[in-house]
This record gives structure tokens, sequence and C-alpha cells, in this order.
DNA sequence: ACCTGAACACCGTTCAAGT
DNA sequence: ACCTGAACACCGTTCAAGT
């Protein structure tokens, strides 16, 4: 049974599918690849380090067949749909990325792609830098919110019931109020509404640049 | 020696700071105790009751002295700096906030206080829960960033370096240019222009309400 | 070059037994 | 009521030895 890099890279997929981030162990990689304990550590030099390999995996593909006729705006809307798509293709896809800090190739190039868009409207580097992270930030904190919520038992009701008891305090009168709005909805209004404040914002100042 | 819930809680915060987040283990803050292995158990059921009780301590305060004679959206802005600074106090304070799912008074009263500032504009509470989990995902993804920039050796220089490296890929000729403004700025003024752009966002939405 | 087998130094959690 | 002592079932990582 020879191993490649690829080989164990898509079975830690596979088996994140199956068993989630929280069981993802290299122990039971290595099971699951059909293997002794420290083969996989031939292949990775460590947990993070595939870890990251399995971030960029995730995120292959994202700035691809962007409609590069759309305005400005639309196309970075597009792009962060996309990497919401591209985490929500995965168990737990959103936490994945979120703990990887080196710099891959394709988060990289989703980077590049957001920065270009905001500095081809006017912005200086540093506020399309800063732009660029707010929407990845709000991206993968809020899709892995949606995925938290996927993941709670029999629906997030116990949850809900938990939620709603604290809720009765008199303290929270609007958070309340606003209960079934709490906890990321899934679906894609939800995560919309939040994208487009961001970029509301950034229009703005495209706005204000080119006056 | 005897155990409190309250000392037992103190203690996990005086280790967090020592020893950061990665390394505070059920097992070490025994020790710090001067206590044996399981007596921890007796005061929280698991790891995670404490984690969420340290997040609920870290967020004390939060609410406090906000002025309420300023315009809302100032209003919100000071909210999100105090949350912050509130997370900047203790290492890793960010990442200890972003792990806690259960609903704990000072994060509730956190959300109350945005919440209610929105409605108060005009905003549907579907609109005021949304933004201000907009606003709340914002500011403990971007203090984890910042707190990851501060954790690394050296000052992250040799962090710097691997990135300087990749890009010198000719594929991202922008974020290359970007690039003293990726890694998370320390200082206020990064924060202040994520934050600003989403808060400009929700004034749009004020001002249409009002009109 | 690639993997096995076994070890090292840890974890979170449980629980009878003590006080 | 609160803690000890010891165990159970795991971890990530290393590394001589095999092929």
């Amino acid at each position: 049974v020879r191993l490649t890099r690829d080989a164990v890279l898509a079975g830690a997929i596979e088996l994140l599918d199956e068993v989630g981030l929280e069981s993802l162990s290299m122990r039971r990689l290595s099971a699951h690849l059909g293997v002794q304990n420290g083969a996989t550590y031939w292949h990775f030099p460590h947990k993070q380090a595939l870890l990251e390999a399995m971030a960029n995996a995730i995120l292959a593909g994202v700035t691809d067949d962007l409609d590069r006729a759309a305005p400005w705006h639309e196309q970075l809307a597009q792009l962060a749909g996309k990497v919401r798509a591209a985490l929500l293709a995965h168990r737990d896809g959103a936490r994945v990325v979120a703990g990887a800090f080196a710099p891959e190739p394709n988060a990289l190039a989703y980077g590049e792609a957001a920065i270009a868009i905001l500095v081809g409207r006017g912005l200086s580097h540093r506020e399309a830098a800063w732009g660029a992270g707010t929407i990845s930030n709000y991206v993968v904190a809020q899709t892995i919110d949606e995925q938290a919520a996927e993941a709670l038992p029999d629906h997030g009701r116990s949850h809900a019931r938990r939620l709603a008891e604290v809720l009765a305090d008199p303290r929270f009168p609007h958070t309340r109020q606003a209960m079934p709005h709490i906890v990321a909805t899934p679906g894609d209004e939800h995560f919309a509404y939040g994208l487009g404040l961001i970029i509301d914002g950034l229009r703005r100042r495209v706005e204000a640049r080119a006056s």
C-alpha cells in the first residue's frame, strides 16, 4: 500500500467529512489509510502542515470563472460567495481554513483577486488590503457560525431552548425579540446582509476617491 | 487548600496569561492550583464549561460607561472598542471568546446593547441582530489576527520573510505591494478601518429608514 | 525512499475511596 | 461536600530498525 503526499491529503479530507475536525487525529488518519501510526509523518512534518494543505485544497478554484464584466462590487460579492461555498462543501471547512496561518497559494490567489478589484477602483494598497481582510474575516467567521449551527444535535432545538430560557431574563428584551435571527440562519440572506454592509462601506470610499 | 469555583476560574485566567491557550490543560491547571488531577472536575463538569466561564470573565464590564449622549454610530464604535480592549487584556483572549458557544451573560449584555442601539434608530430586530453579529464577528476575528501576529516568534520577522518569498511569485503583484498591511497591523487604525466599513453600511440603512 | 513498531510525554474524563 | 489516587482511552511526535 504505497502512500503519496496527495493520497494522505485526500484521505484527510475524506476523513474530515466523515468524522469532523474534532475527531480528525493523525492516528485515526493512519488507520483510515490502512497504514501504521507514524507513516503519515514521512509525508507531512506535523499535523499543522497537513491542516494547511487541507485548507489550501478546500479553497481550490475560488478565483475561477469570475465575471469580469460585472460591476466591481458584484465581483467582490461573487468572490466572497465562492469562498463561502467552498467552505460549506466540507464538514468544518470554515474552521479548517480559519486555523491555517501559512500563506498557501489558493488563499493568496483569493486575496490577490480581492485586492486587485479594489486597487482597480482607485483605493490605496493599504485600504485594499484592509478591506479585503475585512471581507475575508467576515466570510470565514460567518461560515463557522453556520457550520456550528448545522452541527448542533437535533437541529439545534435543545440549544434554542436553552437560549430561550436565558433570554427570559428582563435584561435582554431586544435580544429576545431578535431570537430567531441570533443563531446563524442557514441560507444566503443572512450571509448577504453582513457582506453587503462591508461592501457598501467600500463603495462609499471608492466613490469618495472618484470625486 | 480549599477550592471554590471562583478560585478555579481565577487560576485558569492566570494560567492562560502565563502559558497561552494551547498549553492550558486541566492537568496543568490542577498543578497551578496546587491540587490533584481530578479536583477541578468537581467545580466544572468539563473543560468547555471552564472555557465558557473564562470567556464570560474576559468580557466583564464591556457595556459599562457607554456615552449615551454620543451619536449612535459612535456608541457602536465605542462598544466594539471596549470589546477589543477586553480581548487584548488577556493572552489569546480573542480565541477563548471565539470558542465560547454558550450564551453567557456578558456576551449577551454586549449583544443586547448593540441591538438596542440599532433598533433605536429604526432598524428591524432582524437587521439589528444581523448587524450586531457582523460587528461582533469582525471584532473577534480581527483581534484573533492581532494576537496571532503578536505571538509570532521574533516579532514575526521570520514569518514576514517567508511571506515575502511567496509573494515574489508574479501571480500576486498587488498582494506584494500591500505586504506591509497584510499581517494584522498592531494599533487601532487597522481595526478602526474595517469597523468603519461595517458601521458605514449600517448608517446607510438607518438613513434609508429615516427618509 | 518509505514504512513498521514501539516508545515518550502528554491529554480529558471518570470514579471508587477517603476525609 | 470536596478532594485524592489511580485508571481508561486517547493524543502528537520521534526514531531505530526494517525493506
